[in-house]
DNA sequence: TGAAATAGTACGGCAGAGGTGCTATATAGT
DNA sequence: ACTATATAGCACCTCTGCCGTACTATTTCA
């Protein structure tokens, strides 16, 4: 997990407890934690682009949350702004396909593509569990994610 | 997981496939399964510093396995080959200290802290559970890891 | 008109992964 | 003794991708 998603989570879950519809600024939330601007600045961007969040331009404008943080899972978040999450370089994408794409050179003769892609799958299905809304429970409690 | 990672768990479920006390060369395993051999020496030399493998050096020297299948797992080969597994940088090393040594600058401030160490706890005891015999094992069988 | 904010794009530094090469040492076979 | 084979221990290099910055354009409020 890369800088740039912990700064998207930290700004998502900064959006979440705001009043319903109010807004703030990158420059407000990168102060608040401490984050350089303009790397959160390309982060808000790039989360508005794939609809997580709204923004709005012009003096007194800025960010709004639009999914629920039920409806916010960490895998999704993670892709939008680290490309497709893989375990191992062989994965190519969705399932267990294993074919073009830059998929592993060994095809067929790797002994461990299979049980790779499994647990690739179940580490996948676990963070797909894990939403914005247990970030934001923060001390361990209710389903203990 | 980097590509280390990758050589080393080919090379243990290889080595683990030879009849008992049998040895094979980085070379062999190198050329078997089309690795760099050079690297997958380097791996191999990591492998027996840390106990997994054991090296005959000399001609028709090799290495050959140490430990049972069902006691290697996943963080621990991880860990010999990519240093303390950490799903993001504020995680310092065994459980959630939060002090010094590089951790979170945020210290106190950061509001996904507590969950990120929860999640990379759960991920890790999953990867611990993983192990060489369940690699080996293939087609998704018996507990179906 | 100006200040404040996002949108878009491009660029640079740097750490770490991935890979290579060289020398030393140990062992088996002749 | 000599040679071939193999690991041990270095040191080094390249290249990708993360991290962060800078600049310009556009929108909106006062």
């Amino acid at each position: 997990m890369t800088k740039k998603t912990g700064y998207g989570l930290i700004a998502m879950t900064h959006l979440a407890k705001l009043p319903a519809d109010s807004l703030a600024s990158a420059r407000e939330i990168a102060e608040h934690y401490e984050i350089p601007p303009a790397l959160l600045m390309n982060v808000l961007k790039e989360l508005a682009g794939a609809g997580y969040v709204q923004s709005v331009r012009g003096a007194h404008g800025g960010y709004r949350i639009v999914r629920a943080p039920e409806d916010v899972n960490f895998v999704g978040l993670m892709e939008v702004l680290e490309g497709p999450m893989k375990l191992a370089q062989c994965i190519t994408g969705s399932v267990g396909d294993g074919q073009d794409g830059g998929a592993c050179e060994l095809m067929g003769k790797c002994p461990i593509a299979d049980p790779i892609h499994r647990v690739h799958r179940r580490i996948r299905d676990f963070l797909r569990q894990v939403t914005l809304a247990d970030v934001m429970a923060e001390t361990g409690e209710t389903t203990k994610k």
